[in-house]
DNA sequence: TTCCATTGAATGGGTGAACCATTTAATAAT
DNA sequence: ATTATTAAATGGTTCACCCATTCAATGGAA
């Protein structure tokens, strides 16, 4: 027989489940306002404080948005995609995952990801890519390393936004956000480039507009790789301490 | 010219990101212990309450882990893969992914799942998932329908984790988790039950054995569409906010 | 001595009242 | 009509206090 250690129900926890409840019930939507703090905590019988205790995890979860001021107060916000990257992020940091796995997964998911798109993109799929493409070589000849980087993610992001499918997108986005931040701190110790970087994107373009799965995962597969061993040249700008703890451009700060 | 919204640095931000910081730069690790709340409020120049708002929403996010007594306190967590489901489960209660777009990705996952397993799979693999199929083969002997829904979440489990690589079993556990919710739904309002299940599953296993990738990836992709056409027969029990209200077995409560 | 009950200290859980800071709308002054 | 002022609503923060749980130290009984 065995017991399940019970974790003793706390306040906090009662509330975000009662949150989270009304939400899969479709009782609240994204849009919609909470309560104000003073009046919410009466209602359910618990102190102001511990109210904002379960707010704040709710907020740090990207379901809520607490907004200051008369007019201000919790709402339900649109769901935000990149929560799973602070995961992954996460379990990167607490050593449940290593960046060997998450670069096999990467390679991986950008394979399936591009047989799916190969299939799935559309005009202004190619389209988008193709403007990420002239923005890459304008980086390129201008000798902006970081900002080429920062085109390199926005690539894989329009990749696998094309496969019109968000949970693959989701997915993508947080294999490559973490390995992006690797590349980024490769670059700006060293300074070192992809050579012939947006030929290799302008050929893969070219397979994927003909819907070619062949020769579009082949030529992902050779391009990803040729990085992964770029990066692993050098373990110590491997350094996953390095790497997380590295400011990022548009980072939140 | 853009300018980006400041947000207004809050108490409780600045600390949750000092401790993931602390955290990414390997300073703390699994197993740490934080100081006291009343100690590490003082030493950050905070009130208790806002340094306990930070530590709530650390122990939400799957950090952090607070026992009580003496002895008690903030404890570092060895990661919790299971808050890639949250998020997951989250996106769909906002809306932000829908059921269609999960189920789709769900079975391209998996289909990228056989053919690393299939790789990648040892003989405890296989012994594992051999004695998941004894377990379904009893729950189904012995009428235990929603033992039976279990045992699958299980299968797919063990599946993804004879990948080798935990993210991929990260990744693939949280869009199966949801969907097994669906199943669970459908199963527990009108008894329906994939008839032959383990002889399918067997089938499957003798391929992955075998390492015949495409056999296997065949095998599974029949059936989890088989599983899918089930599931659509009755929109009904298809239903976001029932799958999703619905109290599971094991869940916490 | 050994064992069990009691006690006390440490720590997280929770409360209530108060004040600050920001935002917006209503109001007053120009 | 426009601009400056004011007031109210709301989240942000602090303080002081008490409760509940846990565990180690203490002490008494067998």
């Amino acid at each position: 027989m065995i017991f399940r250690p019970i974790r003793t129900r706390r306040a906090f926890e009662e509330i975000c489940e009662r949150i989270r409840e009304q939400l899969a019930l479709g009782v609240l939507k994204p849009g919609d306002k909470l309560p104000p703090e003073r009046e919410l905590a009466q209602q359910l019988g618990v102190s102001r404080n511990v109210l904002r205790e379960a707010l704040r995890s709710l907020e740090m979860a990207g379901i809520l948005r607490l907004l200051k001021g008369v007019k201000g107060g919790a709402f339900i916000r649109e769901g935000d995609t990149s929560r799973m990257n602070e995961v992954m992020r996460d379990m990167l940091s607490l050593g449940s995952i290593s960046v060997r796995e998450l670069s096999e997964a990467r390679i991986n998911v950008i394979d399936l990801v591009v047989r799916l798109a190969c299939v799935s993109a559309r005009q202004r799929d190619f389209e988008a890519l193709e403007a990420n493409i002239e923005r890459t070589d304008l980086a390129t000849h201008e000798g902006r390393l970081l900002d080429r980087v920062e085109c390199s993610r926005e690539f894989y992001k329009l990749l696998a936004e094309s496969t019109g499918n968000k949970v693959m997108a989701m997915i993508t986005n947080s294999v490559t956000e973490i390995h992006m931040r690797f590349v980024y701190a490769k670059v700006a110790s060293s300074g070192a480039a992809t050579p012939r970087l947006t030929d290799k994107r302008r050929q893969f373009l070219s397979a994927l507009r003909a819907r070619d799965v062949a020769a579009a995962t082949r030529l992902m597969r050779i391009h990803l790789e040729s990085v992964q061993r770029m990066l692993e040249l050098d373990p110590g700008s491997m350094s996953l301490h390095v790497a997380l703890a590295e400011v990022q451009p548009g980072a939140r700060r």
